[in-house]
DNA sequence: GGCTGATCATTA
DNA sequence: TAATGATCAGCC
């Protein structure tokens, strides 16, 4: 991670969340671990606009895509990504610069016995697509809080996959995310609702 | 303005 | 190369 604060974010998507694992003290770094182990808490910094609503949606992890029709909810990236996760709202207005950005108020958060919910049911019914061979049929739109889009470095990366016939092929490489109407509601049951910064 | 698909840097 | 950290960019 370089330094310097950047003018932007286009060549520097990652910034700030590396920051703040960096100032914290996250020791998993690119492991798929916790961000802090014995704690097992995850650190997610979060993009939001100046009435505090998420911009962005949130990457929660990659999916194996061969190893889909084996896995259970409990097993799940998704799962044990989410036990626990500290979010740090930090503003992303564009057109604000990177180094006036200011921080929100942190919460530690796991997920309620209805967001568990939620967010199984969405899963079950992407990760039984994914199972029964059905990636290509994926798109951004469907998961009402949780959905799978790509996750790569271009659109022409690939990674094995299975197919409909039970054969391997090659497709594009997928991550699990969560959508912003999601986050916003977090952020919302813990900070009392309505209350708005002025202008 | 919201949302989906595409993309970027760094590290192990 | 693949997984981590995400935001960009353009269509709707």
């Amino acid at each position: 991670m370089t330094t310097a604060v950047p003018q932007d974010l286009r060549r520097a998507k990652g910034w700030t969340g590396a920051l703040f694992e960096r100032c914290l003290g996250a020791t998993a770094r690119s492991r798929a671990l916790p961000d802090f182990e014995h704690l097992g808490i995850e650190l997610k910094t979060l993009p939001v606009r100046l009435d505090g609503r998420p911009l962005e949606t949130t990457f929660v992890c990659t999916i194996p895509l061969l190893d889909m029709a084996r896995i259970e909810w409990e097993q799940s990236g998704v799962f044990k990504k989410l036990r626990r996760v500290l979010w740090v709202p930090v503003e992303g207005t564009r057109s604000t610069p990177v180094a006036a950005r200011r921080i929100g108020t942190p919460l530690l958060w796991s997920p309620s016995p209805e967001e568990d919910a939620e967010l199984r049911f969405d899963w079950e019914e992407l990760a039984g697509m994914i199972g029964r061979g059905r990636v290509e049929d994926l798109t951004g739109h469907l998961g009402r809080y949780l959905q799978v889009r790509p996750k790569a470095a271009d659109s022409h990366a690939r990674r094995r996959a299975l197919g409909a016939d039970g054969a391997a092929f090659q497709a594009l490489p997928r991550g699990f995310y969560l959508r912003t109407s999601f986050t916003a509601r977090i952020l919302q049951r813990a900070f009392v609702l309505g209350a708005r910064p002025a202008r």
